[in-house]
DNA sequence: TGAAATGTTGGGGCG
DNA sequence: ACGCCCCAACATTTC
């Protein structure tokens, strides 16, 4: 029995929007629309061809959708151009009466909207964005005096007030009915289909991540997800940032095993469900307060002087700072584009409070290199780090990087998988292999300033450093100087 | 979702 | 037995 359909011929713009299962934009325009054209908008083509593991993420992502949305009887159609362009002509070309797409929050994506409304309009094409990559708009959670919050545990609180009218899965899309188009451009001309990613790509592999994580690992999360050597988080967020996963997945996943799971396991799922509100606190945040892109939250850090050593800069993306666990953590990112949560906060604590470079330098770099990349979390966790942010870590907090080794990979396993010339050393000194004699290191096979580099940096006088910078943002402090 | 400095306490060695 | 010192262990304060 079908409905009577408001529209002949709808375009699902399915940016961060990756797959069939619990679509908001595809399952609305499927109700709405005869025919439909799903899309994806590639801007540079070139840019598709570099071989990292996030655009290995992406490719696999996008042949992985475009054979589901074939088996629904359809077809992926790749738009090349910038979104405010090729979006308004792929709506005259294929005539549609309506395009739709997932609500982005960040500025540059809202100018695209802006642009992009501005344009369908005169061609009299409604634009319609839905709710999807957040479970709470920027307002649906406010305070009692109808305020953002900018404190991350009220606004916790509030959220989960309304957890019980926060929108549910919709069903997958099983077929679609699409009008014979041509010309748009094709998917193996804009993106090579690369190997396989450290994180493997596509809707199927982010539904076996979700499905193993919920059997398995959720159960232990709070105890299990500061180790660095475990594999105790769930890996989602490459999924999430690309909606080959929709958070509403994974938000009732978590919380249906909370039901049959004992008062310990109770409590590690919900210190899960406490991530994914931090996911949505800074999306809150970015929505609310867009200047974050721009700089510090905290406006009186605005004067903060940062160093522009480009040769400590090079040595912490490259990992080579001669901190065992930085560097590792560093390594990690270049080679798999994916780090540990624990490990982002020791090395962003690194860059700003012992090299003293702006946050906003590891923000980009992070922002290049992650397959997870989210413009939200990113920038929500450098602030927090930096102490620049909303309900940031104070400012004087300064991670001690051989400390924060030695409690959370404490038989150095992470260390040794990705600092392999440090493999041989002895646990005890993995974390700071500079404190061991010469004749030790030459036994563990490993020369310090010659096999591994020294430290770049000094940690207590860094530290020192940092607090004389931070108490008086904007006096340039004598020790900050430029090499 | 720190770490270092400083303060307090209590047990043991020792004159 | 007593006071004194030392210092580890823990608690509190400070950055």
């Amino acid at each position: 029995m079908a409905e009577k359909k408001t529209h002949l011929r709808i375009l699902v713009w399915l940016r961060r929007a990756l797959r069939v299962q619990d679509n908001t934009p595809l399952w609305n325009a499927v109700h709405d629309a005869e025919e439909l054209i799903p899309a994806v908008c590639l801007q540079d083509s070139a840019a598709y061809r570099d071989d990292t593991p996030r655009r290995r993420f992406i490719s696999q992502s996008l042949y992985d959708l475009d054979r589901k949305l074939t088996e629904a009887g359809s077809a992926l159609i790749v738009l090349a151009g910038v979104p405010s362009q090729a979006i308004p002509a792929a709506a005259q070309r294929f005539g549609v009466e309506a395009v739709y797409a997932a609500t982005v929050y960040d500025p540059v994506g809202c100018a695209h909207d802006t642009r992009i409304r501005s344009s369908l309009s005169k061609q009299g094409v409604r634009w319609a964005t839905f709710k999807d990559i957040v479970v709470c708009e920027r307002n649906e959670v406010m305070t009692r005096a109808g305020l953002p919050f900018k404190v991350f545990t009220p606004f916790k609180n509030a959220w989960l007030e309304r957890l019980a009218q926060a929108p549910g899965v919709l069903p997958r899309v099983r077929t679609i009915r699409t009008p014979r188009v041509s010309s748009a451009a094709r998917l193996s001309d804009m993106c090579p289909l690369l190997p396989p990613a450290p994180e493997p790509g596509g809707e199927k592999a982010a539904l076996k991540r979700l499905r193993d994580f919920i059997a398995g690992s959720v159960a232990t999360y709070r105890d299990r997800r500061d180790f660095l050597g475990v594999d105790g988080t769930s890996r989602l967020s490459a999924h999430l940032s690309h909606g080959t996963i929709s958070i509403r997945q994974v938000l009732w996943a978590a919380v249906e095993a909370k039901e049959s799971a004992d008062a310990k396991g109770r409590q590690n799922t919900d210190t899960f469900i406490s991530e994914l509100i931090w996911r949505e606190f800074y999306y809150h945040i970015l929505g609310n307060f867009p200047r974050v892109i721009k700089g510090p939250f905290r406006e009186d850090f605005d004067a903060l002087v940062w160093s522009e050593n480009k040769k400590h800069f090079a040595a912490w993306c490259e990992g080579r700072t001669g901190y065992p666990v930085v560097d590792a953590a560093m390594r990690q990112l270049a080679s798999e584009g994916w780090m540990h949560n624990r490990a982002r906060m020791i090395v962003a604590s690194f860059l700003t409070k012992d090299l003293h470079l702006s946050w906003q330098w590891g923000e980009r770099y992070f922002f290049e290199q992650l397959m997870d990349a989210d413009i939200a979390s990113n920038n929500g966790g450098w602030q927090w780090t930096a102490g620049t942010g909303t309900d940031a870590s104070p400012w004087f907090r300064i991670f001690n990087p051989v400390m924060q080794g030695e409690r959370f990979d404490p038989d150095g396993a992470y260390v040794r998988r990705y600092v392999p010339e440090l493999q041989r050393l002895p646990s005890e000194s993995i974390h700071k292999p500079w404190m061991m004699s010469r004749a030790d290191q030459e036994q563990y096979g490993v020369v310090v300033d010659k096999t591994y580099p020294a430290p770049i940096i000094d940690h207590a006088a860094e530290r020192e450093v940092t607090l004389a910078l931070y108490k008086h943002p904007g006096r340039t402090h004598q020790r900050l100087r430029h090499a």
